[in-house]
DNA sequence: CGGCGTTATGCGAATTTGGCATAGCGTGTA
DNA sequence: TACACGCTATGCCAAATTCGCATAACGCCG
């Protein structure tokens, strides 16, 4: 085994959901934050690589499945527009960077222990 | 933000990858138990509710990914065939079991901790 | 030698995801 | 006061993936 166990990688993910439906991860948490930098989900979806649509549509999906804001956009004005973070945002935000806290490190760790 | 708070619940996942492709996951790992009692593919997939063909899917993945077989198959013979579990699959299902020892719980309680 | 229940697999249907194209908006500038 | 700009918003078709039905192959046993 051990030829193709050093190949082999651990992965781990830890979401949020309401009823189901995934509200909070780290796609969406990373999302969230380039949006706070760069003040535009548009700036935000391009240095992530993603197609605008697809930022909104994860946005659009989380709000309404929390049932409160979390991104402020102001469409047409100075600059065509821009966002920004609700304080419920960054809230959630710091929540979930503490639950995320260590885990991947203790995984990692296990995982050596055991598969090497 | 209390009202949503009450519907939510953290969800986590950890798999191992070879070559960014799965190769083991808590699906896969049940499935394989199961196999394991049941002594047939099929009857391991009905018992979870998943289609013959996408356990068979899973099964051949994992195998060519990893490189050896995990479970011994014998098609025809008394009660129409079998399956069994590769002495190197039941490792597998140890190691994974330990990994996976305990985190669920670390992460609930890091979740309630946080979002009560 | 035919029946049985399992493994094995082709393939079209259904669903999900990706992403292009276009409309709408409001402030600054001329 | 009209227009340009750049962002938000959304309809819609294409591509990719997943689902699952249908059918073949297999080999012991009566």
């Amino acid at each position: 085994m051990s030829d193709s166990a050093s190949k082999l990688q651990v992965r781990s993910k830890i979401w949020l959901e309401i009823d189901g439906e995934p509200v909070f991860g780290q796609g969406r948490e990373i999302l969230l934050r380039l949006i706070q930098n760069g003040s535009s989900i548009n700036a935000a979806a391009k240095e992530m690589g993603i197609p605008y649509r697809k930022a909104w549509t994860y946005i659009d999906a989380m709000e309404k499945r929390l049932g409160f804001p979390l991104v402020n956009r102001q469409k047409g004005g100075a600059g065509g527009g821009a966002s920004s973070l609700t304080p419920q945002a960054m809230q959630m935000l710091d929540k979930f960077n503490a639950l995320q806290q260590g885990m991947r490190e203790m995984i990692d760790d296990k995982f050596h222990g055991l598969f090497s």
